[in-house]
DNA sequence: TTAATTTTCGACTATAGGTTCGAAACATAA
DNA sequence: TTATGTTTCGAACCTATAGTCGAAAATTAA
């Protein structure tokens, strides 16, 4: 019998499984993030990871999961107002970059580690990847709706993408910079290279 | 004594296996490029391989001493003219575009494996290195000169240069497409991206 | 033809790191 | 307090893969 509160702990135990890998994660890199490494950060032996855990694995993929899902929640409300697709545009990047300010190696570890990772993680049919394409898809949208209106550059939305991906990326994760990008200067960055088309 | 026939036979089979490693590299991915499939690729057996080189890693340096050297020295003949920053930038990039074409799996590599790689290939001191670094100051250096005479839009020329990165990579190895990017595609988006300030 | 040199590779070693086992420790309930 | 269930972990196990060794094959030089 699992009592509720025995139920909760055991939630919390996996809670701290996760945030000992993306400890080990950021400050190890991955290729040294090891079921060791991991279980010595969490203060568990090896074994007990796999208590909670049936594999490496499904740890990374329990990560992705939860926090793709958590990025989808949080623009998902605002990205339904397609009269103006770049404020929605950027809008929805900004809520993005509070949620990067808030927890940054999470975010480094849903940006970067799916490419750095053998195909097993990537292959289709994980929740995650579904949140990720739809965020992506909603993202362009946007782009070709603003191009429509006028309020950006017209050209292949993909690349489009692509660029202010870089952009973004460089923005959060590149900057030697000590404080956190502030909304405003994002928003700066961001339409400085969207052009400063329709919209005052 | 090696004659001279026999040192170059000897160069020829370092060749082979470095195509043989690119080869695998692109049909397996990186985290299947292991020695025996280089072997098998390279039709040679594994310990043969050590004859040649002294470790995988050094397979792996080899093809990104040679890679970054070549594109430095491609471009090294035209970024000396500074008059017209957004010229030469275009320039140089288009030439690195014909580079590209002409050996996609080659740059995919160059681009994308250090990433993906522990540390020590990315060590400091390492000849690539200092081409890659030269490469992007160059680079960064004509975006700043062109927004001092405004062919460029204002902004952290780091930034520009992430952003200009992401659509690079974006034109050439996210393309489903089948045909290779045209020298005039890629000006049309490079341009329209940078914006088109100073020159006509 | 023979000796010296260079090249090749099969079979091995070494090790890192994911995963499993079985038994102990701990908790809970009767 | 005993019985039953839950959690923990030390000590294996297992596999993949980088790297080595020594001897055979091939080549070159005499």
């Amino acid at each position: 019998m699992i009592s509720d509160r025995q139920s909760k702990e055991r939630e919390f135990r996996k809670e701290q499984i996760i945030k000992a890998a993306l400890h080990v994660f950021k400050y190890n890199g991955i290729e040294k993030a090891t079921m060791d490494e991991i279980a010595k950060q969490a203060d568990f032996g090896k074994a007990t990871l796999y208590y909670y855990f049936s594999s490496k694995e499904e740890i990374f993929i329990e990560i992705l999961n939860r926090g793709w899902k958590m990025i989808w929640e949080s623009i998902e409300p605002v990205i339904h107002d397609r009269d103006k697709p770049k404020d929605t545009f950027i809008d929805a990047l900004n809520i993005i970059g509070s949620l990067v300010r808030n927890d940054q190696s999470l975010f480094e570890f849903l940006f970067t580690v799916p490419q750095k990772m053998p195909i097993t993680l990537n292959e289709e049919n994980h929740e995650w990847k579904s949140f990720q394409r739809k965020m992506y898809g909603v993202f362009q949208g946007l782009l070709e709706d603003g191009m429509a209106k006028n309020e950006f550059p017209k050209m292949r939305s993909d690349l489009l993408m692509r660029a202010i991906g870089g952009l973004f990326h460089g923005l959060f994760f590149l900057g030697n910079e000590k404080k956190p990008m502030s909304r405003q200067t994002m928003e700066e960055f961001i339409t400085t290279f969207i052009g400063n088309y329709g919209t005052t």
